[in-house]
DNA sequence: GTGATTTTGTGTTTAATAACATCTTTTTAA
DNA sequence: TTAAAAAGATGTTATTAAACACAAAATCAC
């Protein structure tokens, strides 16, 4: 059973076997009866992403539940005018790409790596299965979504009703609180590019880059190349409070 | 076990069994052993509600799962500036006010009752303990919560890319999917105020006021004191869509 | 019924941000 | 290694919608 999965990511070659990425799943695998466990490791699959790589796209059937084993994901939806809105991130080891399933649509979404990465994919049909012969999972998921849907409707607000300044703010923070930082305690983990943080705080990318600067000026950040260092994070909370 | 809950809402008192209640709640009735039924039906509590007035505010702590049994409520966020954002609207007969509880969570959102409206409480816990012992239960919670995660995360991006008559098409059309029209097919079964539109649409009072006279110009809509009927869906449809 | 309050309607001004145009720097691919 | 492409930076202009001010109409409280 023990059988590798090969990945090849950029130069490294990793090698991880399915046990290993379900034993990172506590959730789902202490739920699991050793049947149903054995099934679980026999359906999943497991591939590794490249930068930027499309992993689903709006109007796509969901079949599989997916999760990210390792790397950086991005949620994102097309709006008019070709410009794209980032919903949410997604950080390892979480789940995602369930949502539509579970409300039988098709994605509404669109997912891409942020980074190089590892996603493990488990039919949907068995994860339904699972839930409807075991209430703590289904507890499992009630609370994901419930969660989720709690940071949505924050959004909406924050998105619609701050100005930029306060939009981008809260963008940096949102990454910081997602991803974290670097030892240092203040570079972020993820290294966005402009038209992402624009993407994330909507805005044009001029603007975001505008807006980026001026933070920088005023020493509440420290931008090097798709770096950003927080300064002064009080500083960022209250803008991002004010609106 | 047949008691009456006597409900007096306006100038007509109604007379409703907690019975009535559980019978117009089939995903939840259905679910349930005789015992548990029993339970259900001792813990709930049914009221009234004035138009209004407020259901539970930001910040509260949730205790009980609610439901609409008739009326119309509205579920909004205040943001910067004292100005709120409606982020859906429920219809009789829909459960309502659970997302925190399942997050552990305090409510991020407030609840008005935009009319009269009757409205069932069971405690949180009670439904919390039926969904482990009931995965069906569990999965309709997981249906709901995952259509409504859809909804919000189309909203966002709807409410930020779309311009201001894009905004007020699109809730002109979303409260007549959520309540329907008069038999005349096309005036809409609420009245809302202009504040409530502007609220819906993420814009000023005054934006609203000016929209909805300018759609009402265009013949798209006719306008008679709070009530909207829609002359020209397909135009609407058009306007929301191109933002 | 009547005065007070709220809601609706309209015009004007101002602020915010998108759109556009260029240019520079960095990254990518042949 | 170098040409092409993409990303980043910056200034200018145009557009959108908020803010403000005030008047009229409708609703509410007593």
């Amino acid at each position: 059973m023990a059988k590798y999965v090969s990945l090849r990511i950029k130069i490294q070659k990793i090698m991880i076997t399915k046990e290993d990425v379900l034993k990172k799943l506590p959730d789902l695998d202490s739920a699991l009866s050793p049947e149903q466990r054995e099934q679980v490791l026999e359906k999943m699959t497991v591939r590794a992403y490249r930068k930027n790589e499309p992993i689903y796209s709006e109007g796509d059937t969901p079949k599989h539940m997916l999760c990210l084993v390792s790397g950086k994901v991005k949620i994102y939806k097309d709006g008019v005018g070709g410009r794209a809105q980032i919903v949410r991130v997604v950080n390892s080891v979480e789940y995602f790409g369930y949502r539509a399933a579970f409300s039988d649509e098709n994605y509404v979404t669109a997912a891409a790596a942020f980074e190089p990465s590892i996603i493990a994919s488990i039919p949907i049909e068995l994860i339904r299965h699972l839930i409807l012969h075991n209430p703590q999972l289904g507890y499992f998921f009630i609370r994901r979504l419930a969660i989720a849907l709690g940071k949505s409707d924050a959004r909406t607000v924050n998105l619609t009703q701050k100005h930029i300044r306060g939009r981008l703010a809260e963008s940096i923070l949102y990454l910081k609180e997602s991803y974290g930082t670097e030892e240092d305690g203040c570079t972020l983990c993820i290294h966005p590019s402009r038209e992402d943080m624009a993407n994330l705080s909507n805005m044009t990318t001029s603007n975001a880059i505008r807006s980026l600067s001026a933070f920088a000026q005023e020493k509440l950040i420290e931008l090097d190349g798709r770096r950003i260092r927080i300064l002064n994070e009080n500083a960022l909370q209250k803008i991002s409070k004010m609106g």
